[in-house]
DNA sequence: CAGGATCCCGCTAGATACTG
DNA sequence: CAGTATCTAGCGGGATCCTG
């Protein structure tokens, strides 16, 4: 009986591996940007959101309630709107602003931190954009011969 | 009784929220490239994985086997790497080629549109790199506060 | 108004065992 | 060698109820 079996061996590397995914800066942000509610909440706050009907300068970041993201960003329950927030602001992604109105007011408004991520996001939707189509045709295709 | 209660409204809500970002382009190649494994086999396939001790030439890409990739991947599961590496070939990212030798030999490679795509993780990854110190300052800073 | 606290359910990653 | 099949536990996320 050897020390360590091939069982044992590859849990092993999983450790190892897992701790490399976790320190790994590109990991991370994909991770952070990926989350269900992120690219919608920071496009929201760009500004770039939908429902939009007046001329908005593209980029310009914008302080918003609580409760007018919740409007925008409809089918979102309160839970991860809230938890969602918090996070960007844990990351320094997003400000939030407490106003001692009664009722309270708070908003929410983007960071220069949260403006520059943007730019990746940009790039993002560029490539879906141009290419999506043509991976949409491929898996039609491949679903096809498949049968 | 009104006809439509405010939950019944939400849920209609919702369910066009999801239609809309089903059908988002951006959404989905969101979705595809967080995938957890997505990005370290675009990478491994690039020939910009770790472990690479010779020189490579950047962006060339490189075929290789089923067995070299589950070795470089130090940590996947069988299961999820033929899952992963069936769903990029069904998007037209990667190429799987099976040569009838005994016993059969099967190669992974980046088509063209993988190559392309390469170009948006760069992007994700030079943020990353910049940044990412700056988020995780950030987040301790933020955790600190809070105790 | 802007959340916090709970309960709960579906999905999926991973471990294990088997095969052309 | 390159997978497939099956089973299960864990957890993300939604629904619901409650509060400063």
């Amino acid at each position: 009986m050897p020390t360590m079996t091939a069982a044992q061996k590859r849990a092993e590397a999983k450790v190892e591996y897992d701790a490399f995914l976790a320190g790994c800066p590109s990991r991370q942000l994909l991770d952070r940007v990926s989350d269900k509610w992120v690219a919608l909440i920071l496009a929201a706050l760009g500004s770039n959101g939908p429902h939009r009907t007046g001329v908005v300068s593209a980029g310009e970041p914008r302080a918003m309630r609580y409760s007018e993201l919740s409007r925008r960003l409809a089918g979102v329950s309160q839970k991860m709107l809230t938890q969602t927030l918090r996070s960007l602001e844990r990351d320094g992604l997003v400000t939030r602003t407490v106003t001692p109105t009664v009722p309270v007011t708070v908003t929410y408004e983007l960071t220069d931190l949260g403006l520059s991520l943007q730019d990746v996001m940009r790039g993002i939707k560029a490539w879906a954009e141009q290419h999506m189509n043509e991976v949409l045709a491929h898996r039609s295709d491949y679903d096809t011969r498949v049968d």
